[in-house]
DNA sequence: GGCAGTTCTATATAGACAGCATGTC
DNA sequence: CTATATAGAACTGCC
């Protein structure tokens, strides 16, 4: 259904004079962009031109002052975020740290958030209806192609978010921005009247279909290659695939890759000898030890794969940290890799010179497009160097362009990965790794460098916490032992003080009262652990 | 000389799910 | 079918 709005033409933004409109109205408002910094402009745009009600004031004053205080350190991006939400705007997209993104969330659906502006990250999953939906964007860039249309489906999600019925809105506005109107006639063609496009089955991916023909293997679902292809026969990929040949094709080049790899044995049944067909009928399909655990790692089996190879090399090679953050940058699932700008290309190339005793994935040559994709890994590995070496927030989203809500992605991912290449090397017996894989894993979790790997073990203890301590001598389980009290207290506070001495086999029963008497929100763990 | 405001130019471009076993500042 | 918003540099004009 269509219908004419009057909207005050105030600035020269349409998007601007619509949020403010929609301000007018008591209502709410969520603008999609195309991208990260858009999202961040937009709503800075807008911010700097609202007027809010005093009586939302001391809220709104309070709420930015959390977001601003979300991380150890304000990063320029919090402090932006932290300026718009005083105007009861925000923006939203997967580089906000978690904490952020909940504080908008839950603060847009109380209402005390006016407008956000979000990239397609609130489209999906999250439910956030707003009585106004303005999408910005249709287009955006995706490589090749450069900029394109964005999906009829996607639009509907945008749209689908217009309306709330909790307050009671008896129905939501979702508007599109033309600026002609052979624009405004593309979009009616595509979007409003336009059909949307068909469900691509996931399968489609390769690495998905591999784990799949693993994972069926693996689980005994599948023990011949008959059964493995009537079961792809059935599914809705083949469906949409039409040719089944092809499929099979595609399928049977996939065993040939497990076998080489070692995750499955192919048994060939000769017994029926002479009829051809019958043959194959009996080609019996089994997954090795090692396969079955790939699949139940969830692990694609290509990259199982170059993980195995990469940490066979290991002996070949001076090992570094550098090596396994490399290693672990360079899988697919690591992808989208950190962008290497024009400005940055000659160091990074530099670095991986520097690095290539110790790199334990194959160098591609410099004239293959493959190269490009190194030169990204490489500069996301020195990202995680970074990180392991107690750099902050800040610095990092300076340095590499990574905000906090990319970082926990991206550590996230590592820590899977890593802890599957433990579960390998074990498989392997390639048992030397196992503790050098440990200790980078432990690393990544907290950020911070090996000394301080002895004091991250106890609870309650962190990189800035374990930082301090070392700092003034603290280095190790023995010398919290030694420790006196009170300087313990001074660093790092005396719950925590208290919680680390009971942790080394001290129990200060006198203290444990006054422990239970200064009980405050937010220290229910150490209460947990006094009790046990 | 220093600044505020403007125009010009170079540059980069959305998102998020898998294992496992619990507790960061 | 290959665009555009943004950030930051460069520039201008005013005091």
């Amino acid at each position: 259904m269509q219908k004419t709005l009057k909207i005050k033409h105030l600035y020269e933004h349409s998007v601007l004079n619509i949020c403010l409109d929609t301000l007018e109205r008591k209502k709410q408002a969520l603008v999609f962009v195309n991208s990260k910094s858009s999202a961040e402009a937009e709503a800075e745009r807008i911010s700097a031109k609202v007027k809010i009600d005093g009586s939302d004031r001391d809220k709104l004053e309070l709420l930015a002052s959390n977001v601003l205080n979300a991380l150890d350190k304000p990063t320029k991006q919090c402090q932006r975020l932290a300026l718009c939400v005083r105007s009861g705007v925000a923006f939203h997209h997967a580089g906000l740290h978690s904490q952020q993104r909940e504080l908008i969330e839950d603060n847009f659906r109380s209402g005390l958030i006016k407008i956000i502006c979000a990239t397609p990250t609130l489209a999906y999953g999250l439910n956030l209806p707003a009585f106004r939906v303005i999408v910005r964007d249709l287009k955006r860039f995706s490589s090749p192609r450069g900029m394109s249309w964005i999906p009829v489906l996607e639009f509907q999600q945008f749209c689908g978010r217009a309306g709330r019925p909790d307050f009671n809105d008896e129905y939501g506005e979702a508007l599109c921005i033309a600026e002609t109107d052979s624009e405004k006639e593309k979009i009616f063609d595509n979007y409003i009247n336009g059909e949307t496009e068909d469900i691509l089955s996931k399968l489609a991916v390769e690495p998905v279909l591999r784990t799949y023909v693993l994972s069926l293997v693996a689980t005994e679902y599948a023990n011949t290659k008959k059964s493995l292809m009537d079961f792809f026969k059935k599914t809705f990929y083949a469906h949409q695939f039409g040719d089944v040949r092809q499929l099979e094709e595609i399928i049977k080049r996939i065993l040939k890759s497990l076998k080489e790899w070692g995750f499955i044995e192919i048994i060939d049944n000769k017994n029926e000898g002479k009829e051809g067909r019958k043959e194959e009928k009996e080609t019996g399909l089994e997954a090795t030890i090692l396969g079955q655990r790939v699949s139940q790692l969830y692990l694609d089996p290509y990259t199982a794969h170059y993980l195995i190879t990469c940490m066979r090399r290991a002996e070949t090679k001076i090992l570094k940290d550098f090596s396994f953050l490399q290693m672990l940058s360079y899988t697919i699932e690591m992808r989208p890799l950190l962008t290497v700008k024009v400005k940055e290309y000659d160091l990074i190339e530099q670095k991986a010179n520097e690095f290539s005793s110790s790199i334990l994935s194959l160098e591609p040559s410099m004239f293959e497009p493959e190269y490009e994709e190194y030169l990204k890994s490489m500069k996301t590995a020195l990202f995680f160097y970074d990180w392991i070496n107690e750099v902050d927030e800040e610095t990092l989203l300076e340095k590499f362009n990574v905000r906090p809500g990319e970082t926990r992605v991206k550590l996230d991912l590592a820590d899977w990965l890593l802890y599957s290449s433990e579960e390998l090397a074990k498989l392997i017996k390639l048992h030397g790794l196992i503790k050098e894989i440990a200790k980078i894993r432990m690393r990544l979790k907290y950020g911070a460098k090996e000394e301080l790997l002895p004091l991250l073990r106890f609870k309650n203890i962190g990189r800035i916490r374990a930082r301090k301590l070392y700092q003034n001598k603290i280095k190790d389980i023995e010398d919290v032992k030694k420790a006196d009290l009170s300087l313990l207290t001074q660093l790092i506070g005396k719950m925590v003080a208290l919680s680390i001495k009971k942790q080394v086999g001290e129990d200060l029963r006198e203290e444990k009262v006054q422990v239970k008497e200064t009980k405050r929100k937010g220290q229910t763990s150490i209460m947990k652990y006094d009790e046990e």
